[in-house]
DNA sequence: CCGCTAACATAATCAACCG
DNA sequence: CGGTTGATTATGTTAGCGG
């Protein structure tokens, strides 16, 4: 467990002034910024790039708020295609597609059947079992859940047309946000026999 | 107690990889 | 190609901490 360069295992991050300087310039230069910046921030001022990413997340939504009550600088009509000089290379530099191996996917999807919310260590631990950064693990537990609920969506066909139904999403929110949050037990250790998937 | 905001959720969408 | 699925986004909610 050389936790070396974290300090935030379980406490909310918490910027510095520093920090938190560095990081406002940066999106007042570029509110998306690329994978490389991302990068680049995060070892600057000494975090992980999912952070990084959760802040400039956040910092967005709260400039979108603010902006509906100051609507006074648009400039939607001129579509820019190509700036001049600031160079957006933003687009299309993305993370760079993770491809898991069978093995890999096999401990992920054990661990999604145990609990599809798992919580910040059962992450870091499941990270470093198949060796894949935490982050992805996130990600893919989130997409994984989302495809999960869509797939549960589409299926009621046979019901034909039935309308007047709609108002069940609070549930699962609820029962989600609760497992993440006491949901420490059973995913610790896990039986490894018996479930067999496949 | 309250406001701010990091952390996290879903849903939609973009895009890479592969049969 | 088109389907599968990882990455990114907008948007909304929950929880921790400082005033």
């Amino acid at each position: 467990m050389a936790q070396a360069v974290s300090p935030n295992t379980n406490r909310r991050t918490k910027f510095t002034e520093d920090q938190l300087k560095i990081l406002i310039y940066a999106f007042n230069q570029k509110p998306y910024p690329s994978y490389a910046t991302k990068q680049r921030l995060a070892l600057e001022i000494n975090t992980e790039e999912s952070r990084i990413q959760i802040w400039f997340q956040n910092r967005r939504a709260r400039h979108r708020f603010q902006k509906r009550s100051e609507p006074e600088e648009h400039l939607e009509s001129s579509q820019d295609e190509d700036h001049p000089e600031e160079k957006i290379q933003s687009r299309g530099d993305r993370r760079c597609r993770t491809s898991y191996t069978s093995s890999q996917l096999h401990t992920l999807i054990e661990a999604f059947m145990n609990n599809p919310y798992p919580g910040i260590d059962s992450r870091q631990q499941l990270a470093i079992e198949i060796g894949v950064p935490e982050s992805r693990i996130q990600i893919w537990f989130q997409n994984r859940r989302s495809r999960f609920h869509v797939q549960r969506k589409r299926e009621p066909d046979e019901a034909l047309e039935q309308r007047q139904d709609q108002g069940k999403i609070s549930e699962v929110r609820v029962q989600g946000i609760e497992t993440t949050q006491n949901g420490t037990d059973l995913t610790s250790d896990s039986y490894s026999s018996g479930a067999r998937t496949r």
